[in-house]
DNA sequence: CTTGAAATCTTCTAATC
DNA sequence: GATTAGAAGATTTCAAG
């Protein structure tokens, strides 16, 4: 199911191409890579159904949603049990603020990504759904100055990916 | 420039739509929301020049690609000067290994999420591009259990977001 | 993998409300 | 000013080689 799947140059190049511009039509990709648009649709199909492209997604801008103030709250979640992490997740991943959710090692079990109007909502949002729950332990908030997105994803140097199956 | 945009229910219908699947059709969504497919076409075409919808983006696994093992890097850059922490985030932008890079408040002025091969290819990532570099003063890292993407980005609870422009 | 044809989708113009 | 209908042009998709 984790496992890596064997990717040849074609596929790399697609992927390349379609990570800088997911609208890219089978045509050009076919121009761009060498071989024809019916076999880009086929390889594209291909990575979708072994689970290498997930899907595609919408980037929006949180400012221009009336977003425009973002934070990472560090949160310790004690006791650390299932019973108690399983809603607390749910909770976090359900409300309107959250962009992102990572479960960690280290002191602090959580990090939350959340996009908030301004730091009276960043407060109330910390208050309202963070220190006032029994099992929140602790929360850290860091503001966001700035972020980047980094370059493509693309398998270690090597070319192909893994053993495959 | 960052000033937040009006949108009508047809606009943050359609953005719910389209952040679900990116790909749905405009006949798909005219269908969905009970207009034109046109008028579908006129409003996320405004949508992309006002800047709300910045781009349309593949979602890939990195375990697929033979990147199972997903870290957080916290980073303090010291002196956190400008002629240093330029070359420090277009270095962390470039790196195969990078996947999201924040600028922050608070102790740590870095975060950065990291996909890697194993925990020998983090060793490495770690020592060769991180503590080696003079500017770096201290890396803290943290594994990712798991992550979770949470709901769709909408304006705040009002239904039209902010005063326009 | 390619060709080629059919179905579907995107995109534009003109007309309408 | 925004929306719709309809038509032309692309694109996607599939079957056959």
């Amino acid at each position: 199911m984790a496992d890596s799947v064997v990717l040849d140059p074609v596929d790399l190049h697609i992927l390349r191409l379609l990570q800088n511009d997911a609208r890219t039509t089978y045509r050009e990709l076919a121009a761009e890579v060498g071989v024809a648009p019916s076999t880009c649709l086929d390889r594209v199909a291909r990575l979708r159904r072994s689970g290498v492209i997930l899907g595609h997604q919408l980037r929006l801008d949180p400012a221009k949603l009336g977003r425009g103030l973002e934070a990472l709250l560090s949160v310790q979640v004690r006791p650390h049990r299932r019973e108690l992490i399983g809603p607390f997740v749910e909770r976090i991943r359900t409300l309107p603020e959250s962009r992102a959710l990572f479960h960690l090692t280290g002191p602090d079990d959580y990090l939350v990504h959340v996009a908030v109007t301004d730091t009276a909502d960043l407060q109330r949002l910390v208050l309202d759904e963070f220190t006032s729950r029994r099992e929140v332990a602790r929360v850290e908030t860091r503001l966001i100055f700035q972020q980047w997105e980094c370059g493509p994803l693309l398998p270690p140097s090597s070319g192909s990916a893994g053993t495959g199956h």
